[in-house]
DNA sequence: GACTACACATAGATTGGCTATGTATTGATC
DNA sequence: GATCAATACATAGCCAATCTATGTGTAGTC
């Protein structure tokens, strides 16, 4: 039974959003992206591999990202992605639901 | 492929915390919670009666609340669910967990 | 007597993210 | 040169939450 806010499912549905957002940056690779999802959420966010694989193909497939192989900095393989103009539509209406749906429960609980 | 913004799953695992914020109010029977949560929402919030009906069947399980069959302002005969001492303990975690995980998406997604 | 709103309830499906596991490489430490 | 931690990708199987769909029944209205 971990802490709730140890997981990228603090709140289900918005790690596509999270990843995304991500890779408007620079494009990276699946690691570099979980880092730095960590990272800036001060590491409320820890995205697991389980997670995160799943869901860049998923969004491979829905023409949201791009891939292919490359080098990382510590001169290991590994897959790059990148953010299509699809991806970057998506994007904008992932942000545009999610703030709306704050909105909304903050109403209720006040 | 109906609106995000039209179901209670705006949020998913935030329709227990919006039941139990509601029955603060007063004790109230399944299709007033559902009513009001809609009201307070703008109509950004519906939550469908294949949501509501379990989750107050999961939470009375977990004695967050109680319930007794009474009679609704209309007449019919209704289930009136109360909050116990656990259920607004269970409340208040949630709501504090709720506001640390759209803080952490917030520093993500800016 | 037909229809709408009210009211509760369950079955079955879907989705998303989890845990667990497996492979493999690089760099540091002993 | 062996061992270990960190880096890196990937899949299988599970579970929880919510959905859709369906069913029952009553009260009030036209």
């Amino acid at each position: 039974m971990s802490n709730k806010t140890d997981r990228a499912d603090v709140l289900p549905g918005t790690l596509d959003m999270l990843i995304l957002k991500t890779l408007t940056i620079t494009p990276m690779h699946g690691y570099g992206i979980a880092q730095h999802i960590q990272q800036v959420s001060r590491e409320a966010i820890q995205v697991e591999e389980g997670s995160l694989y799943p869901s860049l193909q998923r969004m491979q497939v829905k023409g949201w990202l791009t891939s292919e192989w490359g080098q990382s900095p510590t001169g290991r393989r590994a897959r790059y992605y990148r953010l299509t103009a699809a991806g970057k539509k998506q994007l904008g209406a992932e942000v545009a639901d999610f703030r709306k749906a704050i909105e909304a429960i903050q109403r209720v609980i006040q």
